[in-house]
DNA sequence: ATCTATTTGTACGTATGTATT
DNA sequence: AAATACATACGTACAAATAGA
């Protein structure tokens, strides 16, 4: 381990940092140059408190930086301690959700991501993927196949059509890619879909959504990229034009990061 | 402030959390109902010791996690105490960049979004850009307008000229796609830029580079939006085709956020 | 199933540091 | 300069969890 007046991994942040922050940089640059992967272990308190010279509490409270970073688990016990961890995709999700929480991100500024990302999503998919995947998306498609009966059952389809992005998104090669569409999904199924509930039932935009993922799973399983993108795009310009007349907000809470 | 009890804004961590964690979304779920702002006081560690009915260090850590996501500012001194803050840019973009420091992500990855990204938001900026904003981005231009000499000099005029990115991204009125295109270029600035340096110097490239960039400009001063969409595409087309012949690899480290 | 060893988790008292008035 | 109001750090004692004998 480094001695602890390594303070930062980039000189960037001239801030005279806490003495647990320290700390916490000091042990993220140590996983860094030491090479350490998910699941090494890290020296438990006691080591850490001798080599840095801190007291326990101090210690603790750096462990509990990295912790609410995502980037070490612990443990109790024989055999205990904390471990490398890799940042949890949930967890990222929610990391980021508090950045835009102070801001006010419109339904507009989110659909404006999706309208160019999911189709490319989707041409990279064509012709990719598992059976099995194929199969999920299906099963996905599944749960919304019946019209809604009421603005509750609509609202539960709304959600579960997001799951059906997400799903892809998890198919993703390209992990930015990926990352970026399951957290606008996210989203988009924290709003407060329909606030005002518009009454009007609108069969048709909720058959031209399924009808699109129908078609999309088609265009997937036989490799027809440009079709898939197509289709997509469709899809989402479709999703817009319903989302925008809604006039959802977005609920403004903090995301939940295992 | 609401009871320990309150464990999450969601319960779909249904993991035990840590007491200090608790303490931690407790607060988070307080500063969410209590509809605080950025520079609202939270109660003094004296307060949170009676009303969670903890001892000080499992009060302390719980402000430590809040600390890290960037959700409070805390200072010492009278008038002092823990104080509800906005997540900042960098810490965002460092807190995400943990995120892919254990995916490996590719310079392709991060083009294939920019080809996408960066021409939307140069067809969204033209016409909205103030005198001065115009100018930071020409005062930028001016930083790489001579031919680089050597390979160092290459590698900070590469840099600088993400710069620019940047600079634009922070002018985006969809704050979603401004955070993404900074983040992304964040991330490649942070490449070991030429690992292995090229020698064969490519004043093409480099003149390409730039002109687009004026040209660009030009658009933007003009409110040409498709112009300034097709000349930032094509300036992404080539700044791909000159990332990936470096064959550049995504440098593992931790970013700094403040 | 019980004990035991290991390691983190919690509690609390005291002293020090820091910024405001 | 001094008093005040806060967080920061330290050290110790004990509690809880978990793996293995």
């Amino acid at each position: 381990m480094p001695p602890a007046t390594t303070r930062s991994t980039r000189d960037a942040a001239p801030q005279r940092l806490s003495r647990p922050a320290q700390v916490a940089e000091a042990i993220k640059s140590w996983v860094v140059e030491a090479n350490m992967k998910p699941g090494d272990r890290l020296p438990n308190e006691l080591e850490m408190i001798e080599r840095f010279g801190m007291a326990k509490g101090t210690i603790r409270e750096a462990m509990r930086i990295l912790e609410a970073q995502g980037l070490v688990k612990t443990r109790t016990g024989p055999g205990g301690g904390s471990f490398v961890h890799e940042v949890s995709e949930a967890r990222a999700r929610a990391l980021l959700g508090n950045y835009f929480y102070f801001k006010d991100l419109t339904v507009t500024d989110i659909y404006q991501l999706r309208l160019v990302l999911e189709p490319e999503l989707a041409a990279d998919l064509a012709g990719q993927l598992s059976a099995d995947q194929l199969a999920a998306l299906e099963a996905n498609v599944a749960r919304y196949v019946t019209p809604p009966k009421d603005a509750e059952e609509e609202r539960q389809q709304h959600i579960a059509s997001l799951d059906f992005h997400k799903l892809l998104a998890s198919y993703a090669g390209n992990e930015l890619l990926g990352f970026l569409i399951g957290f606008m999904a996210q989203m988009l199924s924290d709003l407060t879909v329909m606030r005002r509930l518009y009454e009007p039932r609108n069969y048709e935009l909720w058959k031209m959504g399924t009808d699109h993922q129908i078609e999309l799973i088609t265009a997937l399983r036989l490799g027809d990229g440009p079709r898939a993108r197509a289709i997509m795009r469709e899809h989402m310009e479709a999703a817009q034009a319903f989302m925008v007349r809604q006039e959802a907000e977005m609920e403004r809470r903090f995301l939940a990061g295992r």
